[in-house]
DNA sequence: GCTTCATATGCAATAAGTTGCATATTTATA
DNA sequence: TATAAATATGCAACTTATTGCATATGAAGC
C-alpha cells in the first residue's frame, strides 16, 4: 500500500505524468523510497481504478501521449488517513549479510571484494546525499524551514550510508587483520 | 533467491525442520533475514524439487510428521557458487519517511506518537541485540573466535538500531522544537 | 476445567516487486 | 555519422512475500 501513498504525495504537491514521477522518485525521494517505473505507472492504474488519481491526456508529436495525473479529492482523504495510520519499521532482508554470517576462511578473499564494493556503492549514494545537503544550506532561512521534514528525511539517509561504511570498514579490517573485537559495538 | 540460500546456509551447519528453521531464522538470523514459517516451507519444497536439499520424514505421535530436511551435494555447490556472486545493496522502502517527508503542521501530533511508537520497537530489538551480544562476550576466546562472522553481522543490527533511535530522537526534538538543523548531519 | 503456548505442516489467494520486452522520436555526444 | 541518452508509456510473465485460514496434540499455567 505504501507506493500508493508515495505517488499519492508526489502528486498532492505537484500533478505530474508517470514519467515525471519516476523522475522524482529516483531525484526526490529515493532516499527512502525505490520504485521503477513499470511499478509506477501498474499503480497509477490501480489509482486511477480507485479514482485516488485523475489525468488528463495531453497529446504530443512524435512522442506517446502524456498522461498528466492529479489527485482527486478522495484520494487526498486517503492519503490524510494513511498519514495517520501505524507503520511496521520495515522489514530487513541484506544478502551482503547472509554471506557474510555463512562465509569460511577460503572465501574470504571474494568476501573482501565484495566488500570493497559495497563499500564504494554506499560512498557514491552518500556523496550524493551530501550533494543535495549542501544545495539546502544554500536556501534562505525561510526556504530551509518550508523544506525542512524533506531534509530531515534526507539526514537519515546520510546517516544510514555512514553507518553502513563505517561497519564495512571495520568489517574489512577486522576480516583481513584476522583480529576480533575485543569491546560490544 | 536470496531467502533459498539463507535456507541452505541454516541447513549446511545443521539438519533441521522447516519449523527448526523458522526458529533459526527468528533468533539467529532475524538482525538481517526475516522470513515467516509460510515462506519457509513454500522454499523448501522448491529446493527439494530443485534437489539442493533431501528430506527424512519421521513419524511422530499425535503430531504430524517431522520432514527432516538436509543440505545435498549440489546444494552445498549452488551455495558456494552464490557466496562468490555479486549482491546488489538492499533497496531501502521506509513507509515512516513517506510519512515524515509529507507532514504538514496539522499531522505533527500523530506523528509524534508514531515516532515514539518506534523509538520503543527500535530499542527493544537493541535490547534483544546486547543481549545476545552479552552472551557472546561471555565466550572463551576460541569459542568467540569461532563465532566471529556471525557476532559481526550482530554488529551490524545493533549499529542500525542505535542510529535509528538517533536519528527517531533527532527528529523527534526538531518537530516539537519547530527548530531547523542549523548543521550538517 | 479452560486458555494459552509450543510443536508441526500446509494451502490458497492476493499483493508487491522484478525482468524482459516493445515502441517511437528528438537531442546531445563521441 | 553513428551511438547513446532522454522522453514517454505500457504489457506479460514471473518471483517473492503477505495474509488468512486449517488441522491436531501435549504441556504448562491460572
Amino acid at each position: 500500500m505504501s507506493l500508493k501513498h508515495a505517488i499519492l504525495v508526489l502528486l498532492d504537491r505537484e500533478p505530474g505524468s508517470g514519467y515525471d514521477l519516476t523522475q522524482r522518485f529516483s531525484l526526490g525521494i529515493g532516499h527512502f523510497w525505490q520504485a521503477s517505473h513499470q511499478q509506477i505507472y501498474q499503480q497509477l492504474k490501480k489509482l486511477d481504478a480507485e479514482k485516488l488519481v485523475r489525468f488528463k491526456t495531453l497529446p504530443q508529436e512524435g512522442k506517446p501521449d502524456r498522461k498528466l495525473y492529479d489527485i482527486t479529492a478522495s484520494g487526498r482523504k486517503a492519503l490524510e488517513q494513511w498519514l495517520h495510520s501505524a507503520e511496521k519499521p520495515p522489514v530487513v532482508r541484506d544478502a551482503l549479510l547472509i554471506k557474510i554470517f555463512a562465509a569460511s576462511e577460503a572465501d574470504y578473499p571474494a568476501l573482501i571484494v565484495e566488500i570493497d564494493r559495497h563499500i564504494s556503492l554506499h560512498q557514491a549514494a552518500l556523496r550524493n546525499h551530501q550533494g543535495i545537503e549542501a544545495e539546502f544550506f544554500k536556501l534562505s532561512r525561510e526556504q530551509r524551514q518550508k523544506h525542512r521534514l524533506p531534509y530531515l528525511t534526507l539526514r537519515r539517509g546520510i546517516r544510514y550510508e555512514r553507518e553502513w561504511i563505517e561497519w564495512l570498514k571495520e568489517t574489512r579490517t577486522l576480516l583481513t587483520s584476522d583480529r576480533l573485537p575485543d569491546e560490544p559495538a
